[in-house]
DNA sequence: AGCAGGTTTAGCG
DNA sequence: CGCTAAACCTGCT
């Protein structure tokens, strides 16, 4: 098969740093990508014993949120590349306080959209979760899908909740 | 245009 | 209650 698809041509080559660190509560480990200002974070798989790393300032935030703390992240994300309606739904869920949820549908209805849907799939852009807190949207009769995996999407809220009771 | 997606709702067993 | 099917809206080929 044939690819023609036209790479962005970015070649601006800016110091990356990456760090891995290591989630209790979620038994895995989490990496944290930072470019300039700009940071990404995944869901390692992994499972084998790994090299923690932490030097940025939002890998010290994320260690305090995984103990259960109300963490107000301070990292600059970057949704530029995304589509004015994906920037939307992103910035309507960076509002979303820390252990409360909302549902996909209330999520579109919050701005002014009846795509519940493409609020989904929105929401599978997110290039930081956890900052950009998408797991916090939830299905009306069940958890949803996440990008990182339903199982963690469960252990995030659980940690949430538990610290709320 | 056509298709699929991190849903939703209704309809039926 | 559990399953299936159609509908809604956006983004990618």
């Amino acid at each position: 098969m044939r690819e023609h698809a036209k790479e962005p041509l970015v070649l601006m080559k800016r110091k990356i740093t990456r760090d891995i660190l290591f989630a209790e509560p979620l038994e895995r480990y989490v990496e944290v990508i930072q470019q300039s200002i700009v940071c990404s974070i995944r869901f390692l798989s992994g499972k084998k014993p790994m090299r923690e790393r932490k030097t940025l300032p939002v890998s010290f935030e994320l260690e305090r949120y995984f103990q259960g703390e109300d963490v107000q992240f301070s990292c600059e994300v970057d949704i530029a590349g995304l589509t004015p309606f994906q920037q939307k739904v992103l910035r309507e869920v960076q509002k979303i306080r820390y252990g409360r949820t909302i549902t996909y549908s209330g999520l579109a209805r919050t701005i002014g959209s009846r795509a519940f849907r493409a609020v989904g799939n929105a929401l599978a852009q997110n290039p930081v979760p956890i900052v950009i807190p998408c797991h916090r949207v939830v299905a009306r009769n069940g958890i949803g899908g996440y990008s990182g995996g339903v199982d963690v999407k469960a252990r995030l809220l659980d940690l949430e909740h538990r610290d709320c009771q």
